[in-house]
DNA sequence: GTAGGGCTAAACAGCC
DNA sequence: GGGCTGTTTAGCCCTA
């Protein structure tokens, strides 16, 4: 197959592999995705595919701050993926150290899917001082009552469930889980919750199966339709309440803002079984490091507004070699699309099958996703929930 | 002033 | 019968 490097223009609302370019997505700044090996149910290798230092694989343009490296992913990361277990895959550890890619522990789809496969959380590494400092400043402290709406918190925990489905009662759990406020709360926020599942369509309830005898009442599940807007709730919530050094209230999220996880990685079910990586770029891409040292410099970027506004998406090569394991696949039948979102230091990238294709709605749900992977995991701390 | 969202409280019914 | 779950109604507060 053909390697697309060279940035296209900004098209249609349509963004179809392999050319694909995104513009307007302001806010939504994916990075640049480059052909991968075949989908898998399983987070990519960390050395896989972001090698911006391969000529024949698109280059990331959009910079982003240093911190990015430096900032620990608050949430789950994916644990340390092996190295070089694919030939196709570029070794990182050839670019940088290990650290610099992981991901987070999401694994969930979109559209009425539910949970593919949860992924392990890993320890939170500990962020910089300074950003700690910085955030602390915004936290609310555990016995202060949480910015989030009921709806968010559901949201949140239904999110955070391996099932994307939770009980009544793994709701309770959860909240008082990650905000110690309601541990001491007088029991009407239970009534609360419950009214919120009743009266909002933003969750739906799932019977449970005759078979199942664990606990009472039904699961619960986020109605796919709504989850933008719950996402977006959430992120509005946040910026409202982290209005400094918050990837949330940046339009860097994807790109590693300076507070935003060091990698985000996700999976989405869509349709396809070709895998390949896109490379979403700013239009003016900053000059490409001449040595492995530089990419891993810690110097800021610093994002223009332009670049800001207008970001371009590429596609790269991607393998025609499909691996017996990618052919076995379930999921090469089942009609899904498995999506990963790797960011390698200021670089983000988003793989994913084939023939894929992509509006600029679907792109910018991706990366309200990554957001809300925050929002369920990490930005648990930040919102001063956890502990 | 109004509408909408969110929260809280209460009542009720069904289930285990 | 008690506790939990789910639904519904009502009122209040806040914000756009």
């Amino acid at each position: 197959m053909d390697t697309n490097n060279e940035a296209l223009p900004v098209a249609a609302s349509t963004l179809h592999s392999p050319h694909i370019v995104c513009e307007a997505l302001a806010a939504h700044p994916l990075l640049p995705v480059q052909p991968l090996s075949p989908p898998t149910s399983s987070p990519l290798p960390a050395s896989s595919p972001l090698s911006p230092l391969t000529p024949s694989h698109a280059i990331p343009f959009c910079p982003a701050s240093a911190q990015a490296t430096q900032c620990a992913p608050s949430t789950a990361a994916c644990p340390p993926p092996s190295q070089g277990l694919d030939p196709h895959y570029p070794s990182l550890t050839a670019l940088g150290d290990q650290d610099d890619l992981t991901c987070l522990s999401w694994l969930h789809q979109r559209g009425d899917l539910l949970t593919l496969l949860p992924l392990p959380r890993t320890t939170p590494q500990p962020l910089p001082v300074q950003q700690d400092s910085s955030h602390s400043s915004h936290l609310p402290s555990s016995s202060s009552k949480p910015p989030y709406s009921f709806s968010s918190l559901i949201f949140m925990a239904i999110e955070d469930s391996a099932e994307k489905r939770l009980p009544v009662k793994g709701i309770y759990d959860w909240i008082v889980k990650n905000f110690p406020y309601y541990r001491a709360a007088p029991g009407g926020w239970r009534n609360s919750v419950r009214h919120n599942l009743s009266l909002s369509k933003s969750f739906r309830r799932i019977h449970r199966e005759k078979g199942q005898k664990v606990g009472k009442g039904s699961l619960w599940c986020v109605c796919p339709e709504y989850r933008p807007a719950l996402l977006e709730v959430l992120r509005k919530t946040h910026h409202c309440h982290n209005t400094n050094n918050s990837f949330y209230s940046s339009p860097l999220l994807l790109e590693g803002g300076d507070c935003g996880p060091v990698v985000v990685c996700d999976t989405v079910e869509i349709s396809d079984s070709l895998s390949q990586t896109l490379l979403l770029s700013s239009p003016s891409p900053p000059a490409l490091p001449s040595d492995n040292s530089s990419l891993s410099s810690d110097a800021p970027i610093p994002l223009t507004t332009d670049q800001e506004e207008l970001v371009t998406m590429e596609t790269i090569e991607l393998h025609e070699e499909i691996s017996e394991e990618a052919e076995k696949d379930p999921l090469t039948d089942s009609g899904y699309v498995e999506f990963h979102y790797y960011q390698y230091h200021q670089y983000q990238y988003l793989v994913l099958p084939g023939e894929t294709e992509l509006d600029l709605e679907t792109v910018e749900i991706l990366q309200l996703d990554a957001e809300a992977q925050e929002a369920a995991g990490s930005l648990l701390d930040l919102a001063g929930g956890g502990h």
